[in-house]
DNA sequence: TATGAATGAGCATTCATTCAT
DNA sequence: TATGAATGAATGCTCATTCAT
């Protein structure tokens, strides 16, 4: 929802919530080299030079994006006994940008990019990897959160590289969402 | 291995052959839009436009490496009863070049660029994914070798984002081994 | 000397003076080109649009500061009789700021700027050249003047250029600076 | 002289000269800041990304054309008996941009630039002070060579800050030029 | 076959300034 | 009077690619 009033709103807190919100949807989609300030400017009708004022740079730009997608409840919290067939539906039937698991996508999508990797690694273990470390549980929670998280992402990466599911028939479609819901569920579970 | 007669070889096979190696090495350690012409020309000591001429265009070189990655036998390939337990000594205790698996780093390094994702979709199913579906064997192999490939780029990317296995305790780090050993081994067995 | 009540003083005519005053030491250090209406507003502490509407422009502001510099009692006056020394000493062994030849300084670090350089032609000759002619005295003041404007700026630039007075060994700066009270004293006395 | 044939000539060296011929004149009219990298590639008709493949960048373009301007023959060699008079001539009647003390200008005009600064202080002292301190001769050569360039670079200045001979009196032209002379001469004399 | 000069679009970032509040 | 959001032109620089030799 964009309000407009005359040329701009001049309201800051909006003009940098709507860029933060482009900027995620932008780094989500195309990587951090392929996303450029224009762009993200441009999406929300402002000139780019305003992008550098409020994030100070295209690296702290991506550092607030990738903060931005893991606020808030995290994409695995719910009904723990329904986890793994929860997020195998995601991961095989869900729409091409899950959403919920955008943080997830913005990462993978900019393993390519030096800066990005380091702003990466900086932020994602407290942002991501703790708290699922946390929730998981248990003496060997690090180690089953670790390849909790490495099954998702491999997964996301599997589905844009093969081309999605309808390049699997119905039935093996099928098949996957329930074997990847008990190899989640059982890691979950310990 | 590198043959020099002269001031320059004039063997255009061993040029192109050289280039080919150097941007493979480029790609799976920079991703696609890190590495530049003119890096991969200056490895071989050439001029970047040669590199033009030779491969037509920076994505024609992306998709000739990749090809060239998964030429020859595949990393999985070798003795299946300790399968799981190789590919899972590889991921947690290997180089950060794991050589064998360059393969899958230059796969998942290259997922920000839209161009490289174009290459990969059109190369990747038929160069990796048939071959490992092949491999495995049984009604529901599709399903299993995907699960398979997700889960080993899923741990590529992890080692990276985390920071590798030193940020781990040794004692998780044998408990994660052993577990990606069994869901390796099991995906191969069925 | 700075008053502040409340929030901001709102008392116009301080913070103009102050603003001035941050001016003319940014001028002196950096020159025209290498200010920023931002640095001076940050030093005052406040927004540079404001900077703006108390001093028209940049170019406005930089003329102030020029005028400032050459208000009250010029550098050189004071007792005849040692004229020479007293700059000479100034020039070989004083502060890399000479404080009181603040106005040499800001002119000659802005012969950069095709801006500023109009500037400088348009104030300088009322307020520095020609009070220093009027002081020299004699029918040839003019010449004399320029010739003393000329030493004075050009010994100032070489100081910088050369790295100050530890580039000359101590007997070498003794030695220049007499020569050179000689050479100043001898243009004021005509 | 510029040679043109087709396009261009792509004759690199011809390029160069051309580009270090062009810098030296917009850096010497115009000071460090003023000039962009366009500005010079225009000059030689050119794309700027031209000019940093030659000389790396705009701080390396400007070094090269402060070596330019001081090799050869330096500008005040020549017959020492009327070397006063000569130089004094050029400065108080001398074309606005005399040429040969393009060096001189280039310095001053560019003092206002930290990055300017620097280069003129590695470059300069060995290239212009060293030179004219060994002409000099004398045990107080590096004095008087001090302030002689001290002089030089004054005039200079002091002849844009008032607009140039036009200001001044004919009779006092003259007898500027004949005091100017002296001093000059008195301080190569020693 | 091979070189490297030349191109032009693209990049993030900085700047003085204007305008709405 | 004062704030700071917004602007847009300009900056130095990088890139894959083309062209003449």
């Amino acid at each position: 929802m964009t309000f407009v009033c005359g040329p701009r709103m001049r309201n800051s807190l909006a003009t940098r919530a709507a860029l933060l919100d482009a900027a995620v949807k932008r780094f989500t989609r195309d990587g951090y080299d392929d996303v450029g300030m224009r762009d993200v400017a441009g999406d929300v009708g402002i000139d780019a030079a305003l992008v550098v004022r409020y994030f100070g740079s295209k690296e702290q730009l991506f550092e607030a994006a990738i903060d931005a997608c893991f606020d808030g409840e995290h994409f695995w919290e719910g009904d723990r006994a329904d986890f793994g067939r929860r997020l195998a539906d995601q991961l095989v039937y869900g729409d091409t940008k899950p959403g919920k698991m955008q943080g997830l996508s913005i990462i993978l999508r900019s393993m390519g990019s030096a800066k990005a990797v380091e702003v990466v690694q900086r932020s994602c273990v407290q942002d991501f990897m703790q708290p699922l470390t946390d929730w998981m549980g248990g003496d060997d929670a690090p180690v089953r959160a670790r390849l909790m998280a490495g099954l998702l992402m491999g997964m996301s990466i599997g589905r844009e590289m093969t081309g999605g599911p309808q390049t699997l028939s119905p039935e093996h479609c099928e098949l996957m969402r329930d074997r990847l819901a008990d190899l989640l569920q059982s890691l979950a579970d310990g």
